[in-house]
DNA sequence: GCAAATTTGTTCGTATGTATT
DNA sequence: CAATACATACGAACAAATTTG
């Protein structure tokens, strides 16, 4: 046996599907018409449609039938952005005018705040002490209704006890944190750092995001770590998004708006 | 039936995983002694461990056994550089100082050199007409001995055509082919745009990183637009990394060395 | 080096549960 | 409510990979 035979089934349908034969959104025959047709037990023909299915080229729905898989429209997020001024790419009012840009339709729920002692990793990251106060600002976001990002800030307790008080109210900060952070304390954003990692979504995020909770779509984590002008750490900004809906962009010197790429749905800041 | 019983299994084995009961690189019990333990089926055994397969909790080795997955320790990439004089990270010789520099041990393959009709991806990101002709250099790098990256670079043959002919030489360009460029033709790379997205590995790529064929390692795939003073891509550079070993920073702005996060190996350029 | 034992991988058949039309 | 289609679960047999004696 050179190939297992729920192998060789798969391989003869993705053939089907990416030379168009099975478009997207159409409908595989059923488990019972594929076993007439490959001679194989109705096992055999779920194992392969089980490998289709972990490759996201097919998705099963119960009393339905199996289907293949249709692309998602990615939203492209330029990470970055005025490291002085103002926020960086994806943060607050750019992650608006970003999506509006792409014709899209933008919404967030309310920015959800909450007090916490520090993690190990969002000390290590904030560079203080383990179990630190920290203000978490909370939010979700949604694109033409779907969701596509779930981003938590964490600043050090310190910057509400010195006087920014509006760190720890559940308002949407119009000017942005690091205009606040300016305004109020003096405290200026010289530079952020940001550290990109995939990993497969935690249960709240596969509930929140609708996604198989098997972690067959892999999620990107983007910690940005923002610095003062005493280069020490202001703020933790952590973002999840999706991967199957989601790219990034990240630019360096003098470059031209992108064209889109092909399927490709995108705007610059 | 709240919940099947493969999840259960999968729930009881994950509970101790998390603990630490199982610690990583520990074998769990054979399918014959959990079907045992937990009055079920061999086949829905397999389906427990299947499922944390899935979340890379575990992994099966014929004839041996079942295994808690170790971490692998990542390697971070910083892909912001300088965009003027020299390359971007994790290119040519800043990849090899920046492995050294994390006290690890860099090795890259010949380059290897091709001349094509540009893909339609490739033409839409170097904006030359598809099928024009392109020179690629394509290298393939290790670390500590294992496989962590996959680089290939496209120029158009213009450039070989007005003068640049050790593009298309199977030798290493040690200055940099920035530099070259800079040198032969005048053409000064003013900055460059990095498009990060992320999808399974292909054939060639699984077969190379010894990832498991099914897709369930996810890869970053990074297109790097290099831009010239006439803001005309000037050369895409592709680069795939698996991401169970790899990370990305970029930096914007004034920031300074990273820290290491737990469990991290990892240096600036 | 080889044979046996162990362990996971593949395939079959069957029965029943659950979701959708 | 019935029909259809996928999901879960059991039992069994043999194949392939690896380790052990």
């Amino acid at each position: 046996m050179a190939n297992p035979m729920y192998r060789q089934i798969a391989e003869d349908l993705r053939e089907q599907i990416e030379s168009g034969a099975l478009p997207p959104g159409s409908q595989l025959k059923t488990e019972l018409e594929l076993r007439e047709q490959y001679d194989a037990s109705r096992n055999t023909v779920r194992d392969a449609i089980r490998w289709l299915t972990n490759l996201d080229l097919v998705e099963t729905r119960p009393g339905q039938g199996t289907f293949v898989t249709e692309p998602k429209t990615p939203f492209v997020t330029t990470l970055s952005g005025d490291p002085l001024t103002g926020l960086g790419g994806g943060e607050g009012e750019t992650f608006k005018a970003e999506v509006h840009a792409a014709h899209r339709k933008a919404a967030n729920s309310p920015v959800q705040v909450e007090i916490q002692n520090a993690t190990e990793e969002v000390a290590a990251r904030l560079r203080v002490p383990k179990d630190t106060e920290v203000v978490l600002r909370h939010e979700r976001r949604f694109i033409d209704g779907t969701p596509y990002s779930l981003q938590t800030s964490y600043y050090p307790m310190d910057l509400v006890n010195r006087g920014a008080k509006d760190l720890q109210k559940a308002i949407n900060i119009k000017q942005g944190t690091v205009t606040y952070l300016r305004d109020v304390l003096g405290i200026k954003q010289v530079g952020y750092r940001d550290w990109i990692t995939v990993r497969a979504p935690n249960a709240v995020e596969a509930e929140f995001f609708k996604l198989p909770s098997d972690g067959r779509v892999a999620m990107y984590e983007v910690f940005r770590t923002a610095f003062d002008g005493n280069q020490t750490p202001m703020r933790l900004t952590v973002t999840v998004y999706p991967a199957d809906r989601n790219q990034l962009i990240f630019n360096s010197g003098t470059v031209p708006p992108p064209h889109n790429a092909p399927g490709q749905d995108h705007t610059e800041v």
